[in-house]
DNA sequence: CTCGACACAAAGTC
DNA sequence: AGACTTTGTGTCGA
């Protein structure tokens, strides 16, 4: 039987009409303040969860749930003088969620994108020589951690510490089970979607930016603004150099290179961790085309626990593996050329109810939102 | 029931 | 304006 248009549902329905009345934040760090970011993306929220971005021009209102974070435990981001540093996750889901009933809902089919970016807090009279002079047009929230070395202090088994320089800083982002914190998997298409590979998310190279004590001077930004590193394509195999002349304009993966194409498409292996090989790095990274694996059980039923998702961001400090060999390391990946993921921070979503079906196999329920077995 | 695959069609882009 | 691309989602089989 064909579609016929009459058939077709609408695509999502705008976001909500309403705009929160007062300014608020991703994360906790963050003092009040109404901001308007260079790119010409004010924000706001959360309000009850809610979270907006007013993108340039004439783009769609975004609307996002707040990430959250918890205090980071271990390990401990320094300057070399020792200053600590507080770091701020600032992430978005800008695409892929409504808000509908008091709750996020998503489509296990439908794609998401997720906006991350970071944000280091340093009073800038802190900072060692040289200063971020390289770029002394930009506003201090624009300045980068390119000019300054930054060390973590990891605990080792004996009880002491070592002071680990950071190489570089990645992101990823991950989804879990709301309740256990059971690993939840996302996976990443091609623009080929069902004919191309499909991945875990890769961890992407980072430049954090700088704050003087404004953190909330930097908020996340539109992917489409800033040169966002768009992970659309970013199918590169862990262990191949990028290019020099690789653009994430020119699509990467192709049915040619079916030795990183495996992914997730074996039920029996666990997918190893991927690791982004661009040497070039942004201030933004927006992954792209990423998908639940798997729907949020009990969905709408009545009596049953609702289960519920949330997608969570996280920051590493790549640092050299010998360095870490008699670590206390909880959460960390194991990178290529002897590069080691240490997680400095990460934040999350509140719960995101995701559906597995078709939004018409929802549309005629009671509420238009429950499964009524 | 869930999930992957195929398919159609609307909207966006070139 | 038309072709092509992208993506939401209807449907079906395993």
């Amino acid at each position: 039987m064909t579609t016929t248009s009459a058939q077709r549902p609408q695509p999502l329905p705008a976001p909500p009409a309403f705009l929160p009345s007062f300014p608020s934040y991703h994360s906790g760090l963050l003092g009040p303040l109404s901001s308007l970011h260079p790119s010409g993306c004010a924000q706001n929220g959360p309000l009850s969860g809610l979270q907006f971005i007013f993108p340039r021009a004439s783009r769609a209102l975004l609307c996002t749930p707040s990430f959250s974070g918890l205090p980071p435990i271990l390990p401990q981001l320094q300057l070399p003088n020792l200053h600590a540093v507080r770091v701020q996750i600032n992430a978005a889901v800008s695409r892929g969620l409504r808000f509908e009933s008091a709750r996020w809902l998503a489509y296990r089919r439908n794609y998401l994108s997720i906006t991350i970016n970071v944000v280091f807090d340093i009073p800038l009279s802190a900072l060692p020589t040289p200063q971020p002079s390289s770029s002394p047009l930009l506003p201090r929230s624009r300045q980068t951690v390119d000019n300054h070395n930054f060390s973590i202090v990891l605990d080792l088994r004996n009880g002491t510490q070592r002071v680990v320089r950071v190489k570089f800083f990645a992101v990823t982002v991950v989804a879990e089970d709301e309740v256990n914190g059971r690993p939840v998997d996302l996976i990443q298409h091609t623009s080929k979607r069902d004919q191309g590979p499909r991945r875990k998310p890769v961890v992407a190279r980072i430049r954090p930016t700088l704050s003087d004590g404004r953190l909330s001077a930097t908020p996340i930004s539109h992917p489409a603004s800033l040169g966002a590193h768009r992970l659309l394509e970013d199918f590169i195999p862990m262990d191949r150099p990028a290019s020099a002349g690789s653009s994430n304009n020119v699509p990467t993966a192709s049915s040619s290179s079916p030795d990183y194409t495996a992914g997730l498409d074996s039920e029996h292996d666990q997918p190893p961790p991927s690791f982004d090989s661009h040497l070039e790095t942004a201030e933004v990274v927006c992954f792209e085309r990423i998908q639940f694996k798997r729907a949020t059980a009990n969905n709408g039923r009545k009596n049953t626990a609702q289960q519920m998702f949330r997608v969570v961001a996280i920051l590493y400090a790549a640092v050299d593996e010998t360095e870490c060999f008699d670590g206390v390391v909880s959460n960390a990946e194991h990178g290529t050329n002897g590069i080691r993921y240490l997680e400095v921070q990460r934040v999350a979503t509140g719960g995101i109810m995701v559906r597995g079906r078709s939004p018409g196999h929802y549309a005629d329920r009671v509420g238009g939102g429950g499964m009524i077995q």
